[in-house]
RNA sequence: GUUUCCGUAGCUCAGCAGGAUAGAGCGUUCGCCUCCUAAGCGAAAGGCCGUGGGUUCGAAUCCCGCCGGGAACACCA
């Protein structure tokens, strides 16, 4: 179905044109002045010189193109040319029918449904996850959700960081400790242990200490250096030994991500697109952009209309190794040739933007994408402590991400059980349910690329524009129609009716303006608004919730279009939170 | 230095394809539970939208300068 604002757009525009102007200034929006009309249109006044006629006679004019429409309830020409709309209950109301009918809400399709790969990893084995991948993981899943919902078909890649100098650290620092297991043993020829001689924790020792040292050990560093190309050039004990690391480090990955309800269709790392780089440096050669500066190999990316100097993409460093922009660039091949992406987001830390215009142009320029194809930067700002700076520990380190997830669960968890009466094993498994949503919906609200400040006390708190506050409403609504069901009630025997109360005509627009603010947040890769949205969806029923006491009610018609009206409210809040990230649980 | 992002209420943030009286939340003050979860609702106070110009009938929104802050600027990722 269309759009609520194209469709009174089109009819304004219609009325535009039948008074002899021209449509497009028929442009429709929601009002910025509620307390006189709902919806507004500006165009009178904008097209008052085009045909040197006062803005109010223009409004006018249009005003009695309108007689009749069916659509608007009232249409107002007010001075100095706005023109005021108010909906008609009718057309509301068959509109919210076709909305509680169609799938999706009656979301409008697609033109086309795109192919979109989003990486929104940058998780690096062996190293734990800690805050400062939080907010790719929850932007990413967000606007790979809002991408899905969107009917678009969507792989989430990791993007693991599993092939440099960390794997070759990490295998020295094992060397250390297990030198005497045949990993090491150049002779050794059998087959290697199917379990890995070592567990999560040995490696978040590990690897820590290995870093630090190679830092002051030269010759140590060295080694870690040699034991990286012996490792990427098929050393027998070294590919066993990293299975074993990846092995266990996936699995730690996964547990973490999924406590953050994080999914990944693919995780795929640097080393699946290894074997594929020394073809790749061939052809960028063949193509003749890649040419030889102070020693390294590099693709002039620089552009007329440049406001500043980009300097050119590096492909492989001056004593011949690959870098990231080697694996980013075959990455991208291999994403281009495997899925035939309409579309590839990156996720990333903003302060990577230049890097990525650098790899972007240099893939467009060598044809390693084709041009049709949509190459995104979402940047993310940092997220910040009560000092606006980088979020850290107490003791000023950088926190991990379990503890931050852990701590958030236990803080609800406290709050949960102080304020109602509730097993504790029920206000445990709330508590995790919300605190999910606490985190989330503190990093989702605000815009991914500003940087934002973490208040654990505000992000869990159930007042105000918070996750839980919308859950709780969610959970309201829920109660409900549970209770109407309980007492014989039978919701599907509810009809939606034309709203009576002025809170339940608010409500009721707020349900339509669903459809923009999907596609919106689509368009933009914006989960902020779905917040946004779904926030102004909660005040409104809670507004009405407070106005109309529908249990209350007379049995009828009249209850049952209120009932409708919320299940069709609840849903949509289910959808949005779905898109962000989170669920409702059945009671809080 | 160059480029870029940001500067909106005491605090945290929306708004920025130009439109009427700049919005939320927190905090502060005041009201509302014999009634579907008061973890809620209503109301009040609180802003020369950093600053100076420009474009426009009209600017928080577009353009330019300045001030203040962050970030990036080829062998790290």
């Amino acid at each position: 179905m269309e759009k609520l604002l194209d469709l009174l757009t089109a009819v304004m525009g219609e009325a535009f044109a039948k008074a002899g102007y021209d449509a497009q200034l028929g442009r429709v929006s929601l009002s910025n002045r509620p307390d006189l009309c709902e919806f507004q249109c500006n165009g009178a006044m904008s097209g008052a010189k085009a045909y040197r006629c006062a803005p109010l006679q223009i409004a006018q004019n249009v005003v009695k193109a309108l007689e009749g429409n069916g659509i608007f309830g009232r249409v107002e020409a007010v001075a100095p040319g706005f023109l005021n709309l108010d909906l008609s209950v009718d057309f509301l109301n068959t509109y919210l029918e076709d909305m509680a009918a169609g799938e999706k809400w009656g979301l409008p399709k697609a033109a086309k449904s795109k192919m979109v790969v989003i990486d929104y990893g940058g998780a690096n084995v062996a190293k734990p996850l800690h805050v400062g991948h939080i907010r790719a993981a929850v932007i990413g899943e967000s606007i790979k959700r809002i991408s899905r919902y969107c009917g678009h078909r969507v792989l989430g890649d990791v993007h693991l960081g599993d092939w440099g100098l960390q794997m070759g650290l990490v295998i020295m620092g094992l060397r250390e400790r297990l030198a005497s297991l045949p990993y090491f043993d150049p002779e050794y020829l059998g087959e290697y242990p199917s379990q890995p001689p070592f567990g999560i924790r040995e490696l978040e020792e590990i690897y820590p200490a290995a870093s630090a040292r190679s830092k002051q050990d030269a010759a140590f560093k060295e080694a870690a250096m040699e034991a990286t190309k012996a490792l990427q050039q098929g050393h027998r004990g070294y590919r066993a030994l990293w299975r074993h690391i990846m092995d266990v480090s996936l699995e730690d990955l996964r547990r973490n991500y999924g406590d953050l309800q994080v999914e990944f269709d693919l995780w795929k790392g640097e080393s699946d697109v290894d074997a594929r780089i020394p073809a790749m440096v061939e052809y960028l050669r063949s193509t003749g952009l890649a040419y030889e500066s102070m020693g390294a190999l590099v693709v002039d990316v620089a552009q007329e209309g440049d406001a500043k100097e980009i300097p050119p993409c590096m492909i492989l460093k001056s004593d011949g190794a690959s870098l990231y922009n080697t694996t980013d660039l075959a990455t991208l091949q291999e994403r281009t040739e495997l899925y035939r992406p309409d579309q590839i987001v990156y996720v990333v830390d903003k302060r990577q933007e230049l890097y990525f215009e650098q790899v972007f142009r240099c893939a467009r320029k060598t044809g390693l994408v084709e041009p049709g194809v949509v190459l995104d930067f979402v940047g993310f700002g940092t997220m910040n402590g009560a000092d606006g700076k980088p979020f850290k520990t107490r003791d000023g380190g950088v926190m991990r991400l379990e503890n931050l997830i852990r701590e958030t669960k236990e803080e609800m968890e406290r709050k949960i059980s102080q304020g109602r009466q509730m097993e504790a094993d029920e206000a445990k498994e709330v508590a995790d349910i919300v605190a999910v949503a606490a985190l989330k919906y503190g990093d989702l609200s605000n815009q991914a690329s500003k940087d934002y400040l973490f208040d654990l006390e505000r992000f869990t708190s159930f007042e105000g524009d918070t996750g839980p506050y919308l859950l709780y409403t969610i959970v309201r609504i829920k109660s409900i129609l549970a209770k109407y069901v309980q007492g014989g009630g039978d919701l599907s025997a509810c009809r939606l009716r034309p709203a009576v109360e002025a809170m339940e005509k608010q409500l009721a627009i707020q349900i339509c303006l669903f459809h923009g603010a999907v596609e919106e947040a689509e368009r933009q890769l914006a989960p902020h608004k779905i917040c946004a949205y779904v926030y102004d969806l909660a005040n409104a029923f809670n507004k009405l919730y407070h106005d109309v006491r529908i249990l209350a009610m007379e049995p009828g018609e009249r209850q049952q279009a209120l009932l409708a009206l919320l299940k069709l409210a609840k849903g949509i809040m289910e959808d949005c939170i779905w898109m962000l990230g989170f669920q409702a649980p059945e009671k809080m």
